[in-house]
DNA sequence: GACCATCGGTTCAATTATTGAACCATTGTA
DNA sequence: TACAATGGTTCAATAATTGAACCGATGGTC
């Protein structure tokens, strides 16, 4: 291990219990001499990672990292990002991967990640743009948005299949509401025969959804507790994805994710 | 310089212009061996401070970055604090305002707040580092400062715009006088053509200034009327902020901008 | 008020990790 | 095919890191 590797550990040493820490706690944490601790502190705060201070000469995170963060956020191109992660996502549950992101009222693809273990899978098509509440990946962008947003998706007549009827306002309002308490959508069947998926909102800074990330899967594939498998997944992956992007689940989201991580029945979505 | 210095001074080398770098571009930049520079890559890479892409080899800022500037957004209170503040200030006048620190001689921007009443609006980019006494703020910082820091900030080459000669320390100084006199600082499209600041000091316990508060507008917006009104609502807000920060106003300041407050008509600045 | 513990910080010889010239492998180009 | 440029590796020489011991300040305790 580096001296680098070294010096750059002790910044994990801080965690929302621990936001300031001081020379001898950083010493026992980290297991090492207080002197070259001290060197690699002074060092860091040098070179602004970290600060001190001036009173109680204890240690929190500094501004550099906020510097940095942001041109990080501003030069890595969010796709290049968000694609190492997906492709991780992918490997392990053995499916389809989507990122999209909503356009106006369209669900525009953003990238992909497919590793199949299966003989069967499901193929797609990158300029298909289905109707957004006809999707998974739609509604569970529309479940977690404001008001006004859903009610003008609801307005518009190309959020819906334009084979059926109108939706009822109310019933859809009602499927938003069941997304958002299990903290995910899901779609059997409905869109493209044999297929089906779990989709889960990413979030910006602000709270509100900017993607989605969604599983696709042959319907065959299993039932409920196959798509719950994937759709806890789903929950655990989405939290890293919105903070790769600088964004920030909000509190109840969480929690309701954190939730359902752990349960294993759920009620069924309309 | 220590060795954590010299591989954390690398990540430095990325900006909007260079978001990849090759381990050859580093080495150029840096000026280091090859090998070392390579190590540190690794080294940074290792934590996640960087990222490499594993088909052109090229390096860019990694994800532990957002991480810890996360934490540090949770975990370092003040931020938030002026962050609800600052967001008061620009809902009030409807424009951009900035609250920056300065580390060494760099501006680094700490946090901002945007509320456009208005079609045309400033755009900025959190990743600049513009040179020091090019900005409003900087100068605004240093009018404050003890004359120690304001000679090793002359003295310092990175200071000044590099595209203009090394400016003469007797105007710089006459500059900064006036300001301390005025109670702030502006700029008009001297940084960038067509915007425009307004910039105000905030003080520590000791009353030496530890950030800069400051209001970026569309020149375009209006005349020497138009920044004196601006002036005039930092000069109220400072004080707040410098308190909330646990900051005390020099009496001189607190005297200046109690005086300016009320006055209509200011003297220009060089 | 003397005592002790704890804290942040410093010193300096011993050691250990860092360094860099030279080298290798690969790719793209003239 | 030769050449240049890229990323990466090796290993002896070297220079930087290391850590036991020490210093000064603060704060609690008897």
């Amino acid at each position: 291990m580096s001296t680098i590797a070294r010096a750059l550990a002790l910044l994990d040493h801080f965690s929302p219990d621990h936001p300031r820490l001081g020379l001898t706690e950083m010493m026992r944490l980290s297991g090492r001499d207080k002197a070259t601790v001290h060197r690699h502190l002074t060092a860091l705060v040098q070179a602004g990672y970290l600060e001190q201070a001036p009173d109680t000469r204890a240690y929190r995170l500094g501004p550099a990292l906020t510097r940095l963060a942001d041109m990080r956020r501003h030069t890595v191109p969010e796709i290049e990002m968000v694609g190492a992660l997906i492709d991780d996502l992918s490997r392990v549950v053995g499916e389809l991967v989507h990122v999209n992101r909503l356009h106006g009222f369209d669900l525009i693809h953003l990238c992909h990640a497919e590793h199949h273990n299966h003989p069967v899978r499901v193929s797609f098509d990158a300029t298909e743009r289905p109707p957004v509440l006809a999707t998974a990946s739609g509604r569970a962008f529309l479940a977690f948005s404001a008001p006004e947003v859903v009610a003008a998706a609801l307005a518009d007549p190309g959020t819906w299949d334009r084979k059926d009827a109108a939706p009822d306002g109310v019933a859809v309002r009602e499927t938003l509401a069941t997304i958002a308490a299990h903290g995910f959508a899901y779609n059997r069947d409905t869109l493209r025969l044999g297929v089906s998926s779990v989709a889960i909102p990413v979030f910006d800074a602000d709270g509100t959804p900017v993607a989605t990330c969604s599983i696709a899967y042959p319907t065959g594939r299993g039932g409920a507790d196959f798509r719950d498998r994937l759709a806890r997944h789903l929950m655990a992956f989405a939290p890293k994805m919105t903070v790769a992007m600088g964004g920030v689940v909000p509190a109840r989201v969480q929690k309701i994710w954190a939730a359902q991580g752990n349960s294993t029945k759920m009620a069924d979505q309309a």
